[in-house]
DNA sequence: CCTACCGATCGGTAGG
DNA sequence: CCTACCGATCGGTAGG
């Protein structure tokens, strides 16, 4: 049942389509990273396009599910720093993943185009939920809670453009500041059941 | 001297790249575009490169000046609230420049490939000394100017990827959410100077 | 501004 | 897993 040249050739595309692009890819390019001739892929797979798809896929149903983990139990503040924390966490240890997810949607043929997007709006509507909910019951305020959703949704995205494992913060002291740039964006009033944790400085 | 068509070709690149990406958009796709046909663009320009270059250049030049008009007076505060706001604003106003810009990095050629990057780091310099110097005069408090400035420059990029000028906020109103919302996350001190406007709700 | 055409490259198939 | 090859499409040129 496991093929391994299957999760070979999913781990080339990764790499040449978050570094090049889709459509700057070639399959000559993924068998050669791989050690075969292009041609040779179609004994794995049926086209070029369903590498793409099934990168796409995979990533939004792994962050959603990495985001129900977090955002399980507490109050909104809680939710809201273990959310942050985990969404910053995802998208630092899949670079390529987050990359092409942002990038190749044009490229996406249906029904993954669609599949995709809905899944996008699915993990956007539990943020939203979180979030509303904290401003109901008065522990976030701000004018916009989609606004709010976009904003803290987008600088997270933004650390797999940066991060490097060996760089002068860890990735839990990343995640962390992330929790508290967030909890100010909503001016999170601080709660008992998760206190704010060391920061560096 | 003013070359009509060669804005039309240019627009014709803003839209097509913008939707399909550089490498899925052919020459005779922007010829079609503005009512030619491909081989006749070669009359305005010597490469379909070219009208990248032009696209991602210019972009970056000119948010670079509408970041220095409204980065030249005032405190960090003030120059904070101003800068986010144009930021945003620019974003804003052009979402196709900017869906290209932080696209299609990888199909950039030398020399046009080093100079955008040189004006991103260049425009993220800008960012960097402002935050800086609110840090030093203690109008700020955070942790990293650095995972500060890309917090801030990300949230704002992504308006592009959801603004439409028809929405329930004006441009103006947006554009002071995000100056808000970028003042919360340093926690900047209230300025005399720069007093924050009305908001929504 | 056009048609005709070039060499190269693409995704995918045939056949072994 | 390979070689050989297909039809299509690409960026760009020639020549008018």
């Amino acid at each position: 049942m496991k093929d391994g040249r299957r999760s070979d050739i999913r781990e080339a595309g990764l790499t040449l389509f978050a570094e090049r692009g889709y459509h700057a890819t070639s399959m000559d390019d993924i068998g050669r990273f791989i050690g075969v001739k292009g041609p040779s892929l179609y004994n794995h797979l049926k086209s070029k396009q369903e590498i793409l798809a099934d990168i796409m896929v995979t990533t939004m149903q792994e962050l959603l599910a990495q985001f129900d983990k977090a955002n399980s139990t507490g109050g909104p503040t809680g939710r809201l720093r273990e959310g942050m924390a985990e969404h910053v966490r995802y998208h630092a240890t899949h670079p390529r993943d987050v990359r092409i997810g942002n990038r190749e949607i044009p490229s996406l043929e249906e029904p993954a185009h669609d599949l995709v997007l809905s899944l996008r709006n699915e993990y956007e509507g539990k943020w939203r939920a979180l979030i509303q909910e904290g401003l109901d019951n008065g522990d976030f305020s701000i004018p916009s809670v989609r606004i709010a959703v976009y904003a803290i949704l987008e600088m997270g995205i933004g650390v797999a453009q940066w991060y490097r494992p060996d760089g002068s913060l860890s990735l839990d002291q990343i995640a962390e500041l992330y929790a508290e740039m967030a909890s100010r964006l909503l001016s999170a009033r601080v709660s008992k059941s998760a206190p704010p944790r060391g920061l560096p400085q």
